[in-house]
DNA sequence: TCTGGGGTCCTAGGACCC
DNA sequence: TCTGGGGTCCTAGGACCC
């Protein structure tokens, strides 16, 4: 691959920020905004530099932050106010380049190789800060390098609003002294594993013997040791977020919940904003999942593929309901969750609406008459796997009376 | 440092197909 | 008949990121 500028935009304690920048009166304080401040469970979501230098952090418990900085200023999140400040920098990166990759709400990946024919990388970058500051009066580090992953190590150099060039010849000097858990992508189990082949450091990972690495951590690790030799061939994508996979919504309850009649009542509640969610930005889903958390922090998931995809709230609520009173040992729940994957756009289920309606005037007959043909052609498989039949499958299940499907479901299988 | 809520990707085994 | 290899899909769990 021909040789690329790629940049990273990392937003400065991106909510802290948006709200100093919507009340001038915040800035220079001690601020955190934090989950609930009355819950138990409230933690630190994001905190201001100036509150960092009082020791609070994120994923901090509120009452612990409170009681080491006691005049910590929390405010609840705002994430209408986040997403709109999240728009705005997004667009200003796109005024640009059209090749932007936005990969969180307050992150991002630029391709400015073609810009850098005219003008130097490092001015076009400080005019990108200029820019963010002038305009939306929000802070960022950006990170300069041949590719992603150096790009993401290097907005993380100097913070805040720092701009850092990592060439490749630096990788040495700059990337191999330090621990692997600094490196994006090692979290604190891959870490560990490393540890037992002795590789503690970048510089150790990037040169050890490929095979015993594959061995420790498997195919994932030597993309890691590729990476720690700065070599890292992804494009920036910048339809990638039109790519959802998933739609899931979660919640940690107040107290270890038992009442099977509450958590059916949560669990409506959960699948009515993963509807909502999903109707927002028009998907459905054939996957249905849930999630548990015990006490003692034993995470459980469930799920179920159906024949047909689903978006509205009734009918991920009885598929939910359902995996969870098949599962559920009657154990205290700490979390639960509901999630709905293998999303896709919903216009490409107005086809197969437009069969649904039309099945409406069919009679029943026919129906099982195919079915029955069809089992005969292909076996009885046919009707309950694979993809290329699940239009046959859709179709001959939504000619059932609706009291079938709801005893029975639309499971496969 | 006892840990929220939103995600993505990977792995591994089993079922099943050709 | 119990025997291959390649591949897909599903389920469950885990690691990681912001």
């Amino acid at each position: 691959m021909a040789s690329r500028v790629i940049f990273h935009i990392d937003m400065n304690s991106f909510y802290a920020s948006v709200e100093q920048a919507h009340n001038p009166e915040l800035k220079g304080k001690a601020i955190a905004i934090a989950g609930n401040p009355k819950e138990r469970r409230g933690i630190i979501v994001t905190c201001s530099y100036e509150a960092r230098a009082h020791g609070i952090y994120t994923t901090m418990q509120v009452h612990e932050a409170k009681r080491k900085y006691p005049d910590l200023l929390l405010m609840p999140p705002n994430f209408e106010r986040y997403r709109e400040a999240s728009k705005a920098m997004f667009d200003i990166l796109r005024s640009f380049t059209e090749l932007v990759e936005p990969v969180s709400i307050d992150e991002g990946y630029l391709d400015v190789t073609s810009l850098t024919e005219h003008r130097h990388a490092l001015e076009i970058a400080e005019e990108i800060q200029q820019r963010l500051v002038k305009e939306l009066d929000l802070p960022c580090s950006i990170g300069i390098a041949p590719n992603k992953f150096l790009a993401k190590t290097a907005s993380d150099m100097k913070k805040p609003m720092g701009v850092t060039v990592l060439r490749k010849r630096s990788i040495q000097d700059l990337l191999w002294p330090k621990p692997v858990i600094d490196m994006h992508g090692i979290g604190e189990s891959t870490a560990t594993r490393l540890k037992t082949i002795k590789i503690e450091t970048i510089g150790e990972l990037a040169t050890a013997n490929e095979g015993l690495v594959k061995e420790t951590i498997g195919k994932n690790g030597l993309r890691l040791r590729e990476r720690a030799n700065g070599i890292d061939e992804r494009a920036v994508d910048p339809d990638s977020i039109y790519d959802t996979k998933s739609v899931g919504t979660s919640t940690t309850l107040p107290i270890d919940e038992t009442d099977e009649q509450n958590l059916r009542v949560l669990f409506r509640q959960l699948s009515d904003k993963v509807a909502n969610r999903l109707e927002a930005k028009e998907l459905a889903g054939s996957t249905v999942s849930i999630q548990t958390r015990s006490s003692d922090w034993k995470n459980r998931t469930r799920s179920v593929t159906l024949n047909n995809t689903v978006w509205k709230s009734k009918d991920i609520q009885r598929n939910a309901w359902q995996l969870f009173t098949r599962h559920w040992n009657g154990e205290p729940l700490r979390l639960i969750g509901v999630t709905v994957s293998n999303v896709a756009a919903k216009e490409d289920m107005t086809e197969q609406l437009s069969i649904f309606n039309f099945q409406e005037h069919v009679k029943e007959e026919p129906i099982l008459d195919l079915m029955a043909k069809l089992e005969t052609r292909f076996g009885k498989s046919v009707l309950t796997r694979g993809t290329k039949t699940k239009k046959v499958n859709y179709d001959a299940k939504t000619s059932f009376s609706k009291d079938f499907l709801d005893d029975h479901d639309h499971h496969r299988k």
